[in-house]
DNA sequence: GTCACAAGTGTCATGTTAGTCATATAATCA
DNA sequence: TGATTATATGACTAACATGACACTTGTGAC
């Protein structure tokens, strides 16, 4: 539950790192949307309309205001550029955003900073195991939620052996794009306004 | 709540010792990020961008603008796994902390979720081209203070390449410990206390 | 050396806004 | 309830934005 639906001046004028006097002065001049109290005659403000101020504005907004959007990110690691394309565009057709990493490095930072919901991972990328890569991420990245599609030509055993080291589910090189379409919404659905 | 600390232009003149008309017109060409207010159109920093805009331009950071510790951690990227603890030996005794990454995941996620000031890069990781990692890291990554020390047998030539392509300074294989320490002290100094 | 040129910075004048102070009152908390 | 904190308000002061222009510095040509 979030704990303020309503802000105050004061609190605003921490948030935009300003007096509280010149917040009221946004509200008076009808920059800013809010009400008054009876009594004193405080003001208050709605977090959706501060958080439209901000982005009207093009002011920072506050991690703990921003609205939880709902994670359709999927970042596709493989060093084929081509087949890591051709993924993308179909995953972005059905509606998911997508960036894709063509090597090791690109990952770790993108699984970091994208922070995707859902990762295709091929298990053969140059210098990197794909079995090392698995333990690495469910053992040292905090990232919990994290679904973890493989995605490799190698054989239908050690693909089922990446899922028992921590992959979520595997697909066969090669594959139909409809095939990727619905492993990938097994594990990361769509809500439907999305789809 | 943690709201974000702002500075004026003229706190930020005042810093850098210049008129805040030249501040503003560094945000204006974008070499420091900010944002406008309404009203009068006053420019706000975050703390921390002003702070990444000084570390870019190698100028001196206010003490009081740095609360938190000083970053002294060293990220060291090498396959080889005898020299990359060797090198974070060396380190720790000089007062770094360290982190070792073997593969280029490990790199990524470490730099993201490590934050560290400074990364040896070893220009032949398996899979990796360390001039496409300088690349990445310098245009994707927005560790803009990040501090790359390229640690490399490849001959001079290619060593001053990198730094032309984004590296802070280099070091051939072999070198003594003293120089590994001198050169990394000369990009990430420590403030006499942690020496 | 010097000349021209470009880019960046400081200065000035003007208009507007944001911050400060004092005081009153409501809201919050123990 | 009583004490403390937060907010509103008005008046005043300080700070900032902006445009125009002058000054400084660096660069390259001659």
């Amino acid at each position: 539950m979030t704990p303020a639906r309503f802000l105050t001046t004061g609190e605003i004028g921490k948030y935009c790192g300003v007096h509280f006097r010149t917040v009221i002065r946004w509200i008076e001049r009808g920059e800013l949307k809010g009400h008054k109290l009876p009594g004193r005659g405080d003001h208050r403000v709605q977090v959706e309309d501060f958080v439209a101020f901000l982005h009207r504005n093009r002011m920072p907004i506050p991690a703990e205001l921003a609205p939880i959007e709902p994670n359709r990110r999927v970042l596709v690691t493989d060093d084929d550029e081509n087949m890591a394309r051709a993924m993308a565009r179909t995953l972005t057709r059905a509606g998911y955003e997508t960036r894709i990493a063509g090597d090791g490095l690109q990952a770790g930072v993108l699984l970091e900073s994208y922070r995707p919901g859902l990762m295709t991972l091929d298990l053969r990328m140059p210098g990197l195991s794909g079995f090392q890569v698995l333990d690495f991420i469910r053992t040292e990245s905090r990232q919990d939620d994290l679904r973890i599609l493989v995605v490799s030509a190698l054989d239908e055993n050690e693909l089922q052996r990446a899922v028992s080291r921590g992959a979520d589910d595997y697909l066969m090189k090669p594959f139909e794009n409809a095939e990727l379409v619905s492993r990938i919404q097994g594990l990361l659905p769509l809500s439907p306004t999305e789809a």
